[in-house]
DNA sequence: CAGGCCTATTTTGCATTCAAAATACTGGTA
DNA sequence: TACCAGTATTTTGAATGCAAAATAGGCCTG
């Protein structure tokens, strides 16, 4: 199905920021870029925007959602619930091979931290709590966690972090790897949240760093309320 | 904006079991009946499949969703890790006037059950539901708790209950109500969790009542698989 | 030269169109 | 009559077309 292919497409786009918060999504150039007409990316855009990644205003056109800061507390409010929710059920369900993966992970996490390196630390930490969701063995849960992580990968990923909150962070997923080599369900839903919770602050801290408007439109926005402004029409 | 309208409409047509789960949903007659043409149709479609209201097949139109039997399991679970998030929220901040309504709805919901009105009763355990997760101020939150309900709102208030059940229903909104009142997080945690168990346990005993497959397409279903049937076109 | 009205252009929202795929129908055959 | 092939019809997926709304320029006025 084409019009799934350009959901996935774009939604790529929109996480690695390539169309950035805020920014307009202009339909006619994204036809060309993808090589597609209007009718599939529009049906993608709808799809997006009821996932939250994109904003549909009337006869406005579509936005890169942009998060305010209630937004990424609302959004890591809800990720702690989820996860620790995973965190539950993975410690009643996961399997051998699921939790060596887990541990394989956390391992080479831990050697990262190490090693200095932040963007190779962040995926391996993805990873494990992808991991640990896919092991409570609930494709629904494991959807929604996919969808809200999504709105606020950027802000979690692409924080900087302190050595300490680091130095930190590293500790936690030793807790949590411990709690759930125990399957000590509560321990482990304890740890994860404060784990989030930590990871929260952090972001907000930072200002969640999102690069301010981009103004694709002029300056001169003009407020055009009064006079009932008839009508343009086409051709010559 | 058109396309809005009609993933409402649709949803409610869906959600009242006006298209029953399994059945095939025409788009022409959709067309005809909600006075629109494909386009926001289609559009309104690609969004409830992206909710889990509707399947879509390729090449084969869309279908409203059937639950499995594990689906039913994973969307409970879910919901009780949603509803026991807005607990321990809706304890921190619940508003005197919200926490009225709630008393209100509990209220009119006991009487409902003491008048023996199924209906009612039902209609009131879902305001009361919702005002919980309302009064966690989250609206992530309350948009992923509506559409997860959403998806097993007809398995869950459609399903009749044993006299026992039912009083035993009552006993844990008291127990629900009493913990809110206090702000025990913990035990409203505790007891809306257990809750939603019950129920869901109730729901799967009772089969989920989904209607069985409405076969609209005939019965004379050909395995066509050999063959590289040739290409049907169209008229003159 | 700043500011506002007015028109040209672009963009959006939806309807319509067109080819491909699936389904329904028909007649032939054992 | 049951079964199958072959054809007509319907249905789907995506492109195109067209009117309304928004944006961008240009011209005029003070």
């Amino acid at each position: 199905m084409l019009h799934e292919e350009v959901v996935v497409r774009l939604r790529t786009i929109l996480l690695e920021g390539e169309i950035p918060p805020g920014a307009r999504i202009p339909e006619r150039d994204l036809c060309v870029q993808l090589q597609i007409s209007r009718t599939p990316l529009r049906e993608a855009l709808k799809v997006l925007a009821a996932e939250g990644l994109i904003v549909l205003l009337p006869n406005r056109g579509a936005r890169a959602a942009r998060l305010t800061e209630k937004d990424v507390q609302d959004l890591f409010e809800v990720c702690q619930g989820l996860e620790a929710l995973a965190g539950e059920l993975a410690c009643e369900r996961i399997s051998e091979q699921q939790m060596n993966e887990v541990a394989t992970a956390h391992n080479a996490m831990v050697q990262h931290y190490h090693d200095n390196d932040l963007a190779q630390y962040y995926r391996r930490n993805r990873q494990i709590h992808e991991a640990i969701v896919a092991a409570a063995g609930n494709p629904v849960l494991s959807a929604l966690y996919e969808s809200v992580t999504a709105r606020i990968r950027r802000a979690r990923y692409v924080t900087p972090m302190t050595a300490e909150r680091w130095a930190m962070a590293v500790n936690e997923h030793v807790a949590i790897l411990s709690a759930l080599t125990r399957r000590d369900s509560l321990g482990l839903t304890h740890i994860l949240r404060a784990h989030l919770r930590h990871k929260r602050e952090e972001v907000l801290q930072a200002g969640f760093a999102e690069p301010l408007e981009i103004q694709t439109t002029s300056m001169n926005v003009r407020v055009r309320k009064l006079k009932g402004s008839k009508v343009g029409r086409r051709g010559p």
